[in-house]
DNA sequence: CAACCTATATTCGTCTACGAATATACGGAC
DNA sequence: GTCCGTATATTCGTAGACGAATATAGGTTG
């Protein structure tokens, strides 16, 4: 039984995770890993859940214990890790930590696309962007300080929260550098971008043609397997 | 007609963004896109390319041109972009740019299992995924100065290999700083740590209720409206 | 004590994502 | 001229994601 194909998906191994504590029902899960903040870098959804784990069970990565009943509650399924499920767990977890994955952040699609907007437009959305940034990180940087000052946990319980401030941080200086770029007229190009919005349409020297060479130069080759 | 509901799928904001550009068909559109790398940035899957036209049309944001048939190819449709389109793709392109979207890194949810490894395992992995973002870095980092150096194309054509980077380049020094401090012993809380893998439990004093404490204070009131 | 809100626990139906299959044309190589 | 690899162009089936609905219990407020 079961297809053995790799759990990849982030609820499935965090249910994996849990189970490794002990036997827990589906909704016992969800909770303690909410409780535990959890939720924060894994996209817990009650719809999803209930199908991944049969999905695991499936697979002979986790088993049924039994349905217990407490007062008149709907019935629940407690579910244990099998070896097998250990075994995937902590083999997925090592190659999540070893590779970097190819991901497709939202706002790097939005800059790919975001030509069909005027210039100076995007100068002020990219500076309303900032400031919500701005905002974010004060409120996560002042709870993480505050936090390891009192001493309530050690910082490595928190590690993924300081992993998600440092790219906050990051996209921050990056997001103000190109405002900074745009607005100072730095950034070469921009009178291409805009003349483009004035006449419809690019100076001859950027071609198509000019595009498949820039595509070779960039992104030629960059698929290797690299083991 | 038409569910009007926000177009939120990069791929049909891509579609959208092409089509601006001119009447296409599917195909075509998918090609122009590889062409100037924006599959980079975009996640361009052919199974999703279809059924996201075939919504967008259902939406009133396309409409099919009809169909034309050069040689015996198969029948092509070629769709054009509507008003409502148009403003659609403007519309979430704004809110795609101002407000930054919670995502869910892999890394981040890796991160935040990776207690279920041991300490010393876990410091190898990470100087393995260190190696590899070095390489990738490099490899980018080298293609894109050769490229600005060439003065092939403004670098404002390029803006979303120059976030990436940036990203990939702030993972890399964060992830050389875990490392280090996992290794010189700075990061408090690695002996409770490989305590639980050796003995099994946590000491008592990071208790279910100090976690409960930590979430309030890392996480409460953190999903704000902002506006 | 009725009305109401929140927490517990799961199921269902629909919509989306996408790998794989299908089918044709075209340009070499032999 | 036929074989084959590659580019063109789309459809299909299935697996997965998830909002919303369902059903019960327990606690609170007036």
């Amino acid at each position: 039984m079961a297809r053995q194909r790799r759990v990849t998906n982030p609820l499935a191994l965090s249910v994996l995770a849990t189970l490794s504590e002990g036997p827990m029902h589906p909704y016992e899960i969800a909770r303690l890993l909410r409780h535990r903040g959890k939720d924060q870098s894994i996209k817990i959804r009650y719809g999803s859940l209930y199908t991944v784990v049969q999905s695991l069970e499936g697979q002979g990565f986790v088993t049924a214990e039994g349905t217990a009943r407490a007062g008149r509650r709907p019935e629940r399924t407690v579910y244990r890790l099998t070896d097998d499920g250990r075994e995937e767990l902590e083999d997925r977890l090592r190659e999540l930590v070893s590779e970097p994955a190819k991901e497709y952040p939202l706002f790097e699609a939005a800059l790919s696309l975001v030509g069909v907007l005027p210039p100076d437009e995007v100068i002020g959305l990219l500076t309303e962007r900032l400031r919500r940034l701005e905002v974010e990180l004060a409120r996560t940087r002042a709870a993480l300080h505050e936090w390891t000052a009192e001493q309530l946990l050690p910082r490595i319980f928190l590690i993924e929260s300081e992993y998600g401030l440092a790219m906050k941080q990051a996209e921050t200086d990056w997001v103000r550098g190109l405002i900074r770029e745009l607005t100072d007229g730095t950034l070469e190009g921009v009178e291409y971008w805009r003349a483009w919005h004035e006449t419809g349409k690019l100076p001859q020297e950027w071609s198509e043609r000019d595009w498949a060479r820039a595509d070779r130069a960039i992104h030629g080759e960059s698929e290797v397997d690299e083991t």
